[in-house]
DNA sequence: ATTTTGCGTGTAATCGATTACAAGGCCAAA
DNA sequence: TTTGGCCTTGTAATCGATTACACGCAAAAT
């Protein structure tokens, strides 16, 4: 029966003991030159690889950092998802990547990944899962590291890598204002999500700056994607009375709103203006450009990453009682073609 | 120091020995009833979570699957693996996902996953890896199981799930050949590419069927993004003599040589006709909706993965000596708005 | 010449779960 | 009463790498 090569045939080969293969490996400084060629030159003989389910055992860690995200399948996520990868891999650290709502979209799945029998660490992505299911699980000491990044959850208190939703929110209405639209709508996230909440608030509050404000006609439910675009400008386009701007929560929705709105032979930004948010690759290419609020998306997936890695380094006891830190990165308005002045 | 509970302190709790704790996880029916219960209601009072990395160095397994991919953050591959994480977390296994080029665009990195020191499998689908760095690692029984999806390498003789992208190419011509069209060109997918040289050689098919041929000029040149396919409609516009429609390699170019051509003033379809190839969730809601090649994604990650687990339940002796099998799944043509009979 | 210092290496315990094997208990058949 | 068999459980070896500790030897210090 062939087995992959262990420490002890390295060791065998070199005529050391396994103790100095090992040493060699993870300290190659404190082994003697001739032995540490010794026992390179017995690994590629070999062709050993260390094994890393021994390797994780002793040493009492796992090796992998786990991201949660409600859906792999948005392009909102896949740059994060890039930038997350990229500080981890050069950490040595492997990712693993978890849908959490593969089946159900209502019950946040909580994968077994929390536990730290499964990874060193947590990138949370998903403000929806139950936080019973995150802080439910033995003392906080032996729950592995946790950072949000985008959304989080209000009852959690762990480090968080966000945007300033709210402001942004605001700059996307204060730059419609601008144009002289006195009549905004808002195409809105999905009901009870973090962001969607923020940038509905920041919304209102900017309009209320102007003596404006949103009324609920105007404020068309939706969940982010093209799909429920599609649906508010159905809605848009049904009202008897209806705004000449609207702001939607994510450029999903914003694109699939101007491409019904196009469909139905109305002209953006002629008859009504839309503003974005997220700034995918997409809405510079579409016609007309999106004018969307621009995340930097690979930013926010290294800052979390490196966010994790510092806190994986703290003792765990250390690390419960650390207060958990807010970085917050800038976002700019890209204004582009879908914004105009309004008509008349 | 505080420490996870492990199956000592469940077999304490409970007054067994840990042989019986174990068991009672694996293979509670040969355990009495009472010791079941005793061992359960133990699990639960110590917060017991089995420790993988100890059970992974038993068993001589990872517990853990790998899918490689040229680049996260390009949305074909989002659904494939979607399709993928559903199967292998039905399976109770783990998925890494990871990007072959995060940093170089040309030198496909390989990395470490290749070992069975680290995955029990791998799904491969990026066509442009080294061949050299899949093979050269070790003796074939001692490498993990490996299937290709969507991409493939000619070299490496394994299991694939593929489409017929000759004949899916072919089809799309056939369309804009059935709509009149005697001048056709082609954006072609990034060179060496496996699903470009395939695709370029169906259209080829087809137009040879048909008495044409596709002159070098209109053999645009890409790399499946939004931005090759912008580049391709300039090339397009500037040219003297150009065709009347185009087929692009992806979505993504066909998006993209649709809104550069709309932005300078073409109307898509009447004065050009587009077809693309995926199928992307965007490609509906455009305007003009996108005339494209259906891919099932979620089922090529799904059969990739059951496939995948089917190998690895193979003896490694009999895993090589088997054939490798190829799964080929239909594809089918949405016709939509972005194509028309040429103009005059 | 003797002691000290320190470098390089080996020995052996350890991480936590699994499982082959042995053994004990109980019941039924002889 | 004894024997055989089944069911359940425990003992202990094992997976492969890491690392505390000890030891041997050579160079430096006394």
């Amino acid at each position: 029966m062939l087995r992959a090569p262990s420490i002890r045939d390295v060791a065998q080969a070199a005529g050391v003991s396994t103790a100095t293969v090992s040493r060699t490996l993870t300290n190659p400084d404190v082994v003697s030159e001739i032995t540490r060629e010794a026992v390179f030159r017995a690994i590629r003989e070999t062709g050993y690889v260390v094994n890393q389910a021994a390797r994780n055992l002793r040493r009492r860690e796992t090796g992998a950092v786990a991201v949660l995200l409600p859906n792999i399948a948005n392009p909102f996520f896949s740059r994060i998802l890039s930038g997350i990868a990229e500080v981890m891999s050069e950490a040595g650290l492997n990712v693993f990547i978890n849908d959490t709502t593969p089946v159900t979209r209502d019950e946040h799945r909580f994968p077994e990944y929390a536990s730290h029998a499964h990874v060193d660490g947590l990138i949370v992505l998903d403000g929806m899962l139950r936080h019973d299911a995150l802080l439910d699980r033995g003392p906080p000491e032996l729950r592995p590291p946790l950072v949000f990044a985008c959304e989080w959850i209000e009852q959690v208190a762990r480090p968080k890598v966000t945007i300033d939703n709210h402001a942004a929110a605001a700059q996307a209405i204060r730059h419609l204002l601008a144009l002289g639209h006195r009549r905004i709508g808002h195409a809105c996230g999905p009901p009870g999500n973090v962001l969607s909440i923020a940038r509905l608030a920041g919304a209102r509050a900017a309009l209320a700056e102007a003596g404006l404000s949103l009324p609920d006609a105007w404020a068309f439910p939706g969940d982010f994607s093209l799909e429920s675009g599609a649906a508010a400008a159905r809605a848009w386009h049904a009202a008897a009375d209806r705004p000449t701007a609207v702001f939607c929560a994510s450029d999903e929705m914003a694109l699939g709103f101007i491409g019904e709105a196009q469909r139905r032979g109305i002209k953006v930004p002629d008859e009504i203006s839309v503003v974005g948010f997220d700034d995918l690759e997409m809405a510079s290419h579409a016609v007309p450009a999106l004018t969307t609020i621009h995340q930097p998306r690979a930013d926010i997936g290294r800052a979390a990453a490196r966010m994790l890695l510092e806190r994986m380094l703290l003792a765990p006891a250390e690390r419960v009682a650390r207060p958990a830190p807010h970085v917050v990165l800038p976002v700019t308005l890209a204004v582009r073609e879908s914004t105009a002045p309004p008509p008349r």
